[in-house]
DNA sequence: ACCTGAACACCGTTCAAGT
DNA sequence: ACCTGAACACCGTTCAAGT
């Protein structure tokens, strides 16, 4: 139940990740978000607080397309694989605003909601109290590093890395040892998953009986 | 031995990361760079292309600062440790302008060749070829996030983290049952070794024999 | 070749004024 | 209580002009 003042202000937020998705963080201007929610922008100041709520606010509203796959489902691993599933595909789908994630970490009730469900989650797997956080802030670095990467274009930005393999071998000669490795077209979902595999197996085999 | 054209450029460019770790990067304006080396902003444009340029350049002075941590330095495990700890130490000495490393992925000559002496080092360490691009991708995500958060705050602002121990337990009942963990004050210089600890583990482990 | 000054189309934000 | 319009001090960038 949430009152008509929260309504407005994600009314707001929503057009601001809106044009983000469409045109880019740098079309998120104060006067183009008003716009489209059909007011001036001095009427938003009272709402979101000017530019730096609003970009706040926008991880907020990220926060929340994040919560369903937060919700308890079963086994722990399946749990965790599937928040982290969820965090790459929330950033796929705002690939201009993710960043802000990493940029402008939240403190909302929601929020440590979150981190809350994590840290239970964490503990369901068998992993010691005392070493929960770090475990935590370990996966969840790694996670929201990933997907900012990709979509900042981080890990190369079309599929066929321009011949990296094919360098000068004077300059570059573990790019030449590796040589065909690197031709090969990469695929970031397996990649992942791999990536998944490997930090699964580092938490069985350094934290759990 | 470089030209003076470059040499007016890295200028620019130091003027714009001395002003971004004085002042913050919303104080990295084209007028501000300019007067700092005695021009107007429109003299820049031939040198640096633009904000973007601007921007880019910015990450490939934090770059050249973390080239002699890449030179050869014989045990390819301390090696590697050595990249990750100045990687921190980079975001620490320029807290504004390291975020722009994983935001602005630079694809220079230079970028390239400390790749090279990464994937040099991971081959070195027994790593097969085929796992070595998405290991080193995994390895750099964790550091460049790590050292990210930290300086954005998302680990938490101050050290004694408001009481995360003492929260009401029906809403945040994993914290509850963390409870003390909570309230030790954190080491993240500890944290980050341990990070590295686990990570050279699941490298030995997963793939040297 | 290199730099300047004026100008343009924006920005976030303040504030007095309206209803 | 809520919103507007005008204004302020900026911004990045273009361009004709200077030397």
């Amino acid at each position: 139940m949430e009152d008509v003042e929260t309504d407005r202000r994600r009314a707001i937020l929503d057009a601001a990740l809106a044009i983000a998705d469409e045109h880019g963080l740098a079309a998120v201007t104060m006067r183009a978000v008003a716009q489209r929610v059909g007011l001036t922008a001095m009427a938003l100041y009272p709402r979101i607080g000017g530019k730096d709520g609003l970009l706040d606010g926008i991880v907020e509203r990220l926060l929340a397309e994040l919560a369903p796959a937060l919700e308890d489902s079963g086994d722990p691993a399946q749990r965790l694989r599937g928040v982290a599933r969820a965090l790459r595909a929330l950033a796929r789908r705002h690939p201009a605003a993710f960043p802000l994630m990493l940029a402008r970490p939240s403190v909302t009730p929601e929020s440590l909601r979150q981190l809350d469900a994590l840290y239970d989650t964490l503990l369901g797997f068998g992993i010691p109290a005392r070493h929960v956080p770090r475990v935590e802030r370990l996966l969840s670095t790694f996670a929201l590093g990933y997907a900012a990467s990709e979509v900042n274009g981080r890990f190369g930005r079309v599929d066929p890395r321009a011949g990296r393999g094919r360098l000068d071998p004077q300059t570059y000669p573990a790019h030449a040892r590796l040589g065909a490795v690197l031709e090969d077209p990469a695929d970031w979902d397996a990649e992942y998953e791999a990536d998944l595999d490997d930090l699964e197996f580092l938490i069985r085999s350094r934290w759990t009986a």
